[in-house]
DNA sequence: CTGAAAGCGCTAACAA
DNA sequence: TTGTTAGCGCTTTCAG
């Protein structure tokens, strides 16, 4: 039980600083030091002087968890995503951050690691922040997910993926049209003995739809996928490289591999490199997502160039605006490198 | 005004579901729900059961913001950093994030851009969220962050810095160790005409710190560094490249190169390799951070690989722990690599 | 085992 | 321009 509205002189109250102490230091209303605050209302010069220094003298920092719950409106942004050491995910987050402070948010994150059983506990335990909005990657979630993002009332941001309309805002590109794109491209330059190497489809979602872009590309020019090492762990440079060596032993006569992202491609790169395989006349690459290692690499790698900053920013822009539901398809870029 | 508690039986109130409304559909007290919710306190079977389905029914999500005020408790952790895309941070993160789920508590986090006042800002917003710790990169604030981190009562993790003591619990390293190991090694591979290629050292402190440490070896070996780049920009593989390009230009009859970090240090290297400059015979490179992607080049990136998950998981432990303030050095480990 | 009631610290009418 | 007051939705005594 809390003596402080009853007795103001109670000595032992340990407590942190509340705009009470403020408000009787500055010899002014509670009110009037919230004005001052938050810059609403009209104030006095002197009572406005009063309450800052008062502020100073106590050290006192405002209790957001009691202004939002007097004022409802938490000024939080929920961004659930499936990974942080994905370059994708934070460069998402890199651009989505400075843009959601400077429209007086705050960003607060949570990892699925690619489960959406997982996503739809972070999502409900975001939601019990009641969060000015939520951006999470993709348009597939579990339906007690989209029961809970559709009752909340809060504005989605789906993003990532632009192939279907979604719960509210969508901001992504088609994966399948990327997929196709490369198959295209690597028909283009002759490839007939294409490979392919990728991580666990069934839980990345949208590289399992680059994937199948790619292979009814393919079908399309009467060619399939002569060979796939597929292995159901996080992609990363070591495993496109052990990757492809496994996939090369199997068959080793592939003109062209495509690799579910840049990280698997640059392991390939360096594979290669390092077993001195000619890239691209032996052997081809193509990547995925336009990562700087790879558009730097001593042979830069042939890939598609998504605009992940831009995406990040504008979920974060939309999700704090009144603009209606829409689906933003902001494209991708066909990179032709040296690898392919 | 709120009708709320006057009135159960208005019409029209689109209200988001509380407690209040679970209480009235299981036919219990406010309080039996909670305690159902909190799974604290005796209660019987039925009423659990009714109360669970009632949950159910109206798709009822607790309001954190108000439980949290209520009990003062947030289960927030804020982590303020300096970059996202920044691997090191991000690791770090990505280590320190299902740790708090996994002790309860939820991660927030904020970017500085390397800038100590936007640090100091960030600080006292997330101190707002009355969070039950915060975890911050670095020893060095301004005075007033400290003060406010020392006044909030909330346990901090100073972290990615060892060197001195800080004000809570420090998890890192000391960087001007990693520094001066790097020299001695380049100097005991007999590399005497040696460059530097850095980004901006005033921003980044430990970089700064790495490079003191590494010129203070030098002089131990009576050497000293012969021409250094220094750009004041963000690291990356471009910056490591161009700088390194530069700095040859001016200096050709270097014999070694130390690089602020492996992002540069890629850079370096693939220069060399594009450029034919045979790596470590004619130049020696030498990175920091011990990054996959320099570990896993056609040639080893030399360099001194940091734990960055181990000391995102420890900080987040400590933080969330009674453990008394104390200083982890969590140590370094030189890679040697093949770029010495 | 259960419910009533008193706050948590702040904001937002409203009255002065 | 200012202070008073009634909540925001939940947790937590305290009686029953």
């Amino acid at each position: 039980m809390g003596f402080r509205n009853c007795d103001d002189d109670v000595v032992d109250r340990p407590s942190v600083t509340t705009i009470h102490d403020v408000a009787r230091e500055a010899h002014v209303g509670e009110s009037t030091v919230s004005r001052v605050l938050r810059g609403q209302g009209a104030v006095s010069e002197k009572a406005r002087d009063r309450v800052l220094s008062a502020v100073r003298k106590l050290g006192y920092v405002p209790n957001r968890i009691a202004g939002t719950l007097a004022s409802s409106g938490s000024r939080l942004v929920a961004l659930v995503i499936p990974s942080i050491t994905n370059i994708v995910f934070s460069d998402v987050l890199a651009a989505a951050a400075p843009t959601l402070t400077a429209l007086g948010q705050q960003a607060v994150f949570a990892v699925t690691d690619y489960d959406l059983d997982a996503e739809e506990r972070l999502i409900e335990s975001m939601l019990a922040w009641r969060p000015s909005g939520i951006i999470v990657a993709g348009v597939e979630h579990t339906p007690r997910s989209i029961a809970m993002l559709r009752g909340s009332g809060v504005r989605i941001a789906e993003i990532l993926d632009a192939e279907s309309s979604g719960i509210d805002i969508v901001v992504g590109f088609s994966n399948t049209a990327a997929g196709r794109e490369s198959a295209r491209f690597l028909l283009s330059r002759g490839k007939r003995r294409i490979g392919y190497v990728g991580h666990d489809l069934t839980r990345d979602l949208r590289a399992g739809k680059r994937h199948k872009g790619f292979c009814q590309a393919l079908a399309d020019g009467d060619q399939r996928v002569v060979d796939a090492e597929i292995v159901p762990a996080l992609s990363s440079i070591e495993l496109g490289r052990d990757s492809l060596a496994r996939l090369l032993e199997r068959t080793p006569d592939l003109d062209a591999v495509y690799f579910a992202n840049d990280d698997l491609a640059i392991g390939g790169l360096f594979h290669c490199m390092a077993n001195g395989i000619a890239v691209p006349d032996r052997l081809a690459l193509m990547g995925y997502n336009g990562l700087d290692v790879g558009r730097l690499a001593p042979r830069p790698l042939s890939t598609v160039r998504t605009p992940r900053r831009r995406i990040g920013e504008l979920a974060a822009t939309l999700v704090c605006s009144q603009q209606p539901s829409q689906v933003c398809d902001v494209g991708f870029e066909l990179i032709e490198g040296a690898t392919v």
